[in-house]
RNA sequence: GGCGCUAUCGUCUAGUGGUUAGGACGGGGCCCUCUCAAGGCCCAGGCAGGAGUUCAAUUCUCCUUAGCGCUACCA
């Protein structure tokens, strides 16, 4: 039974490239019967906000994704610590006691940098007498040097990767303040936790070289790995905050009227496919379709625009769903943007309103703005829809029609149409006259769902309101 | 600079030596029709460049170019 792990450090709100990398990994651990583990990667104390971890969480919980067991790296740091103390017991590790380098002096630096001279050579007794008298160091991992060695992995996505070890630095594992560093930390905790399959983005893959070299002192079993393509702006560029705004925040998607299950489908197809031309699936058909090897080894661009920052394909995906999806899992939905706005939902009509008007909006956020006459007397009247009215005879006609809608015995689409082809007959004016009157005159709009439908959508009495206040 | 990864329509992608290079979004058009959507049909649009290997390269190899990542006592 497989076990997954996401690993967000809250320095920010839930980016949508994490988010996709938790569905990788929830979809991988659902698939196999696996256990998804939510772990926190919160040494960076300077950097973590609570605001982030309520984001990272509120997030997740829109989207509607799971996890079985709960960890937060700021509280396991004792472990970090222990393990770190092993691999140094071990020999993999060495104490350095060169100052902290400035900007300036790394600049100077030319070429790669593998390790400061002197520092690995050290005897135990020298480095431990001097950490003993209080000299600060930096523990470093000792890469195997003018041995040739080579240190591989198998990525279930990029296939098999090798290195030379005499071209990894000696990387950092505890720094002089004794904090682990990221490596440290998230190799340990991988271990402990018994991760088997490591599922990341593609910025770790160098990374995984130190990783693997940490796996080995540790004495574990090395986890597999699965490094993920990188979601990147129309530019280039990596998606960021600071430069692409919002577009990058889960929240934008979800306060844009997404349907999680739309969103979480739009995801997916960035970097994976189920290579038979489907593109809308549920949760269970994403979860049953995947596997790495549908996993794309090159960035995907999210595209958007200043004009039109949501992705189209994601616009369309999201209509599409809003479409099929059963009305028992729209309706709260839905209900839940009407009364946001403050607007009253006809208990007797909801569901009616919603299969007239869903198929031609893409988001839930339209089910309260240019669905607003559905659900609130006071609505806009278009300017295309104020010409129908304007139309010769048809206010007048409109009006009838109102009169003779309510005093009708029976209220269906087929007496509506009844009395209305009646009416545009008797009075020798084309159907379309009245037809058209009536969606501007019911809705405010000159464009929209079936005139017949719509009478029923909107229930006798506010119909023939509205056509007698034309 | 060094090391690594990647490169198919504008975008997301299918494709692992022989295909009219397929699908989707977006764009254009037609049909349907009480309008608009939805739906159906059609059109335009692509293998980054150059060498090689081969009877045959989008596909394999190399080079170039471009993008991205890593190169911290950040994660």
């Amino acid at each position: 039974m497989p076990r997954v792990r996401f690993a967000p450090s809250p320095t920010g709100y839930l980016h949508i490239g994490s988010a996709r990398t938790f569905i990788f990994n929830w979809l991988y651990a659902r698939k196999n019967n696996g256990t998804m583990i939510l772990r926190l990667d919160d040494t960076d104390i300077e950097r973590n906000t609570q605001v982030s971890i309520d984001s990272i969480f509120d997030g997740l919980k829109w989207l509607g994704l799971s996890w079985d067991e709960y960890y937060r790296q700021s509280e396991r740091l004792d472990l970090h610590k222990e393990m770190a103390e092993r691999i140094l017991a071990a020999g993999f590790a060495y104490r350095d006691f060169t100052p902290a380098q400035t900007e300036e002096e790394k600049q100077e630096d030319s070429g790669p940098w593998l390790f400061h001279p002197g520092m690995r050579e050290l005897t135990s007794e020298e480095s431990d007498a001097r950490a003993a008298a209080g000299e600060p160091f930096v523990l470093r991992f000792r890469v195997p040097r003018g041995e040739n060695k080579a240190v591989k992995f198998k990525d279930s996505v990029f296939g098999d990767q090798y290195k030379k070890a005499d071209e990894i630095e000696d990387f950092a594992l505890l720094r002089s303040n004794g904090m682990p560093t990221y490596h440290m930390a998230s190799c340990a905790d991988d271990v402990d936790l018994k991760i088997d399959h490591i599922i990341r983005g593609q910025d770790h893959l160098t990374n995984t070289f130190k990783h693997v070299l940490i796996f080995e002192a540790l004495g574990g079993v090395k986890p597999k790995f699965a490094h993920l393509p990188l979601l990147i702006a129309p530019d280039g560029a990596k998606l960021s905050k600071r430069k692409h705004g919002p577009v990058v925040s889960v929240t934008t998607y979800r306060d844009a009227g997404f349907l999680p299950q739309a969103y979480i489908n739009f995801l997916c197809l960035l970097g994976w496919s189920p290579k038979n031309n489907r593109e809308q699936m549920s949760r269970q058909e994403l979860i049953d379709a995947f596997t790495f090897g549908g996993v794309n080894r090159s960035n995907a661009v999210v595209n958007f625009s200043e004009a039109d920052p949501i992705d189209p394909k994601a616009q369309w995906l999201n209509g599409q769903h809003l479409r099929t999806v059963g009305l028992e899992e729209l309706l709260p939905m839905v209900r839940a943007r009407i009364e946001a706005e403050g607007l009253a939902i006809p208990e007797e009509r909801f569901g009616l309103i919603v299969e007239t008007i869903r198929a031609r909006y893409t988001s839930l956020h339209d089910f309260a703005v240019k669905g607003r006459p559905y659900f609130a007397d006071d609505f806009a009247m278009e300017e295309a829809a104020g010409e129908r009215l304007d139309e010769p005879e048809a206010r007048p006609l409109l009006r009838e029609l109102g009169a003779r809608v309510e005093g009708s015995a029976e209220f269906t689409e087929a007496s509506v149409e009844k009395i209305l082809r009646d009416l545009s007959a008797e009075r020798d004016v084309k159907p379309g006259v009245l037809i058209n009157g009536s969606r501007a005159a019911l809705t405010g709009q000159a464009v929209g769902p079936s005139a017949f439908h719509l009478f029923m959508a909107m229930g006798r009495e506010r119909s023939v309101a509205r056509l007698k206040g034309v």
